[in-house]
DNA sequence: GTTTTTCTGTAACATAGATTACAAAAAACA
DNA sequence: TGTTTTTTGTAATCTATGTTACAGAAAAAC
């Protein structure tokens, strides 16, 4: 039943499966089945429906002028593909998504989910939360890459401090965080080296623990 | 009339005068005038309203951990303030905005344009794709974040080709453009310079004369 | 047309972070 | 337990860009 694997998506947060059902009666919609690495989307693609995935795993990929190819996004089920360009103008996919896994997808007519905006208060807002969160994060993103090695470190340290809820807790390995802040592994190993040596974070085996919040606000802000 | 000059707006592109007159008789909104230099929003503000500035300019500035000011964003009326903020759950303004010239701003709460939105399709569309529009441009400043100085330019010079639809223009000063691209003046014009020698572009004095536009777009790629 | 101000080019130097390379430490495996 | 693989620390070097400083060119003001 699709309507129990797409309910957990946030699109229908506060909504009971009936009623899901209920939605999905109501617009034309296709369900899609891809294997392992087959495509999903197709970068410049006209974005006509809202792409749910609802079961599996994909990345979106883009593909560059040279030729060469860049991971920009992971997605697990459920999740929405590119939510923010199925209104918009030029509302081509940026990116080619295809399945890392076995994937269950659902395809519905932007202007069918409209009429469900329209009628149902919970997935209009929900839809415009989803939008909006993408936002918030890129703004986080962007003020992150402003900031120096030390700053991205310390706002990574936080927010995982914020996460586990205390100031002690298990880092990732130097070449995954490397990544995930875009630098360079042995800058990285430098940079929590001096740090280490500030005394404001202290690491042993894998766990760290931070010992003086502030030092790192500062550095994050 | 108020709704002679909010009619300008993106949120009611689309929409006659008398509609917009409906329109906002259907609302409870408030309307305020700021003289220069005044608070229109605080940042940390609760953000319950859809915020329209509709007449004069207004800038968000970031009050950051050192007390330190950063200036986010120009606002120029007709202009919604931070729409992405006003449906997400921790809907706090990320910014404060103050008027640099005398500002009409109009509130209309939430709720009050979520109906609207529902009872409006044009509307709809216009919000979703004034929300979608800012994860569009966050997309694209973050893809240039990670290009280097040659590359921002580069990017630059393309997006003014497309505007002025021939390879010739005039350009802005460097410090200007040092400015928008969040570079160092002399770095800027180094860079210049050796693309001059490379023959990629032609300098004289204002004038820009783009000689190979793919050797930009790999740049900027 | 002369003076003053602003803009541009460029050089010398500083700095953060990338790159490469390698050895020590830790973890996984057998 | 010993062996192999992966991860980490760190040093040497390179590179892009920032910083500072200043002189000549262009533009604006007078």
């Amino acid at each position: 039943m699709i309507e129990n694997k797409i309910i957990a998506s946030k699109l229908f947060q506060g909504i009971d499966t009936k009623q899901v059902r209920q939605i999905l009666d109501s617009v034309r919609y296709t369900k899609k089945t891809y294997s392992k690495d087959s495509i999903i989307v197709f970068q410049n693609d006209i974005c006509v429906n809202v792409v749910i995935l609802y079961s599996g795993d994909a990345v979106a990929e883009k593909i560059n002028y040279g030729g060469k190819v860049e991971i920009v996004e992971e997605f697990t089920a459920p999740s929405i593909l590119a939510p923010a360009f199925v209104y918009i103008e030029d509302n081509r996919f940026p990116v080619s998504v295809y399945a890392t896994n076995k994937c269950e997808v659902l395809f519905i007519p932007r202007d069918d989910f409209m009429n469900v905006m329209q009628r149902n208060t919970q997935v209009l807002i929900n839809f415009l939360q989803i939008i909006s969160e993408q936002t918030y994060f890129l703004n986080k993103k962007l003020n992150i890459y402003k900031l120096s090695l030390k700053g991205k470190i310390a706002d990574y340290l936080l927010t995982q401090m914020k996460i586990h809820e205390k100031d002690t807790f298990n880092m990732v390995s130097h070449q995954r965080l490397a990544d995930l802040l875009g630098v360079a592994r042995p800058s990285l190993s430098r940079t929590l080296t001096e740090m280490q040596k500030d005394k404001t974070i202290l690491i042993d085996k894998k766990k760290v623990k931070i010992l003086i919040p502030q030092a790192l606000r500062k550095l994050a802000e």
